[in-house]
RNA sequence: GGGUAGGUACCGAAGCGGUCAAACGGGUCAGACUGUAAAUCUGAUGGCUUAAGCCUUCGGAGGUUCGAAUCCUCCCCUGCCCA
C-alpha cells in the first residue's frame, strides 16, 4: 500500500491540488484491473501557438500519465478561438480564421510532443467544434440552467474583475460551460490544468454527474512564475522560455532567474529527485550558481539533449564568466562600408530609432571592436574583416560589408 | 430607459486654457555592483535633427480661441447606481 502511495506521489509531483486523491486512486486501480487506460483530458487554446516552459508543467504531468499507459486527450479549442474571446484585460482577441487555427494547432502539437508521447495509442487529439457546433440554442440554455451566477462569481478571475469594476461580457460565463461539456463529450476520467483553470475544470464534474457519467478527477498544477520571479510566465509579459528556443537562449535565460525561484523550477520543470533538490537548494551545501547551472542544464537537456546542455553550460561560462565572444557570433551584412554609428545600430537592429541609438551611446553601452564608442554621429568604417558591434551585455554581432 | 463617474504615453495614474512631449509609480533599457543572479544605487524612456529647433501624441470627428490634454457640440467605449 505504501508503495502504491509512493508511486502516486511520483505521479503527482508538484501538483497544486487533486479533486480528489481518493477518487484518483480508485480510478487508477479499477483501470489497472480492467486493463483500460484512463482518458486524461487537457484543453489547449489555439490562439497563441507557442508553448513555453509554463505550459510544460502540466504537459509534464500528462506525460507521466502516458508513461503509465493512459491516454492523453488533447482538446483544441478551435470553436472558441473562431468566435474570438474578449475576456481578460486584453482587448477583443481577434477572431481567428480556420486556416490560422489549423496552423496554430499544428505548431502547438508539434511543440507539445517535445514533452508528450506522440504515439497514437497514447495521444488523441480532438477539436471541440466537433461537438460544440452541434449544440442548439436550447441545448445551450439547458447547460446554462445548471449553473448559477453566484457560483460563476466565485471564480477567481471573475470575482477580481467584478470587484475592480472591470467589464465582464456575458458570454464569458459560457466558456466554463463549454469546457465542462467537452469533458462529457470525450468521457474524461481526469482533467488536468493550471490552478487558474480550477473552476472551469470542476464544472466538468458537475456536468458529467448530470449526464450520468462518473465525474472526472481534476488535477491542477501551480502556475509557473516567469524570469522576473513574480509574474506568471507568459508570452505577453515577455518573461518566458519557449520550448523551441535554442539551447544557449534557454540556458542564459534560466541563469538570469532570481535564486528564490530555483526550487519551484526544479520541482516543476525538471525530473530531478526531490532529495537532490533539497541539497541543491541549500546554499551551505551547493553554491547557488552551481545549483542554477544544474537547473539550466536540466532544462536544456529536456529539449535539446545532454550534449547540447553541456555545451550551453560551457559556452555560457566562456562568454559571461570569462568575457569571451560568443561562439556562434551572428554576422550581419550591411550595404555600405561607411555610415554613422547611429545608422549602423539601426541597420543592424540594435536600436529602433535614432534617439534610442544616441541614448545608448551616451550611456556608454555601445562598443566597436571592444572599444567603447562615444560619438553617436561619428562615421564608422567597416573594413574587410568587418567589425564587432556590441550594445549592452547581450546584443553583439559581427558586421560585414556586402 | 434615467442618473452619475470615467476614457491620458507599454501599464497604472496626475494634469483640467499657455511655463505639457505631459508630474509620479510600475515596467523596460543602460551603467555601477555581482554569480549575465536577486536586492540596491544612478541615468534614460514619442519621433526627426548637433546645440537651439521642428514634427506627431492625451477615445473619435468637428468647433471656440493668438493658443486646447485642458472649454463647447456630436459620436464611440466602459464602470457604478436606479428602473
Amino acid at each position: 500500500m505504501s508503495e502504491l502511495n509512493a508511486s502516486l506521489d511520483r505521479l503527482l509531483r508538484g501538483t497544486a491540488a487533486v479533486y480528489t486523491r481518493e477518487e484518483l486512486s480508485r480510478k487508477l486501480a479499477s483501470a489497472a484491473r480492467a486493463g483500460r487506460p484512463l482518458r486524461i483530458k487537457l484543453g489547449l487554446d489555439p490562439s497563441s501557438p507557442d508553448i513555453h516552459l509554463g505550459h510544460t508543467v502540466v504537459l509534464g504531468l500528462m506525460r507521466r500519465f502516458q508513461d503509465l499507459g493512459h491516454t492523453a486527450v488533447l482538446i483544441i479549442g478551435d470553436y472558441t478561438a473562431r468566435i474570438g474571446d474578449p475576456s481578460g484585460k486584453t482587448k477583443t482577441r481577434p477572431m481567428l480564421t480556420d486556416e490560422e487555427i489549423e496552423a496554430n494547432a499544428r505548431t502547438y502539437l508539434d511543440q507539445a510532443t517535445r514533452v508528450l508521447d506522440a504515439d497514437p495509442k497514447r495521444l488523441e487529439v480532438r477539436r471541440n467544434s466537433e461537438w460544440l457546433s452541434k449544440l442548439t440554442f436550447a441545448d445551450t440554455l439547458r447547460l446554462a440552467s445548471q449553473m448559477t451566477v453566484a457560483r460563476m462569481l466565485e471564480r477567481d478571475t471573475f470575482e477580481k474583475r467584478y470587484k475592480a469594476g472591470q467589464p465582464i461580457a456575458l458570454h464569458e460565463f459560457l466558456y466554463p460551460l463549454m469546457q465542462g461539456w467537452d469533458s462529457v463529450c470525450i468521457q474524461a476520467d481526469v482533467e488536468l490544468g493550471g490552478t487558474d483553470q480550477t473552476f472551469n475544470n470542476l464544472v466538468g464534474r458537475d456536468f458529467q454527474t448530470a449526464a450520468g457519467q462518473e465525474p472526472q478527477v481534476v488535477i491542477t498544477m501551480p502556475i509557473l512564475r516567469g524570469l522576473d520571479g513574480h509574474e506568471k510566465m507568459s508570452k505577453s509579459l515577455g518573461n518566458y522560455i519557449g520550448v523551441s528556443e535554442s539551447a544557449d537562449e534557454m540556458f542564459g535565460k534560466t541563469m538570469s532567474i532570481p535564486d528564490a525561484l530555483m526550487h519551484e523550477w526544479f520541482t516543476l520543470c525538471t525530473t530531478i529527485d526531490p532529495q537532490e533538490i533539497t541539497v541543491l537548494g541549500d546554499a551551505s551545501r551547493t553554491h547557488p550558481r552551481e545549483a542554477k547551472d544544474r537547473l539550466a542544464r536540466a532544462i536544456v537537456e529536456r529539449f535539446h539533449g545532454a550534449a547540447a546542455a553541456q555545451a550551453a553550460s560551457k559556452e555560457f561560462a566562456s562568454r559571461f564568466s570569462a568575457g569571451n565572444l560568443p561562439a556562434d557570433l551572428q554576422t550581419v551584412t550591411v550595404m555600405s562600408s561607411e555610415m554613422s554609428l547611429v545608422d549602423l545600430m539601426r541597420e543592424v537592429g540594435f536600436a529602433s530609432s535614432g534617439n534610442e541609438a544616441r541614448r545608448l551611446v551616451a550611456q556608454g553601452a555601445v562598443s566597436i571592436d571592444e572599444n567603447k564608442a562615444s560619438e553617436a554621429t561619428a562615421p564608422v568604417r567597416i573594413g574587410g574583416d568587418g567589425i564587432i558591434l556590441r550594445v549592452g551585455k547581450r546584443r553583439i554581432c559581427r558586421v560585414v560589408v556586402k
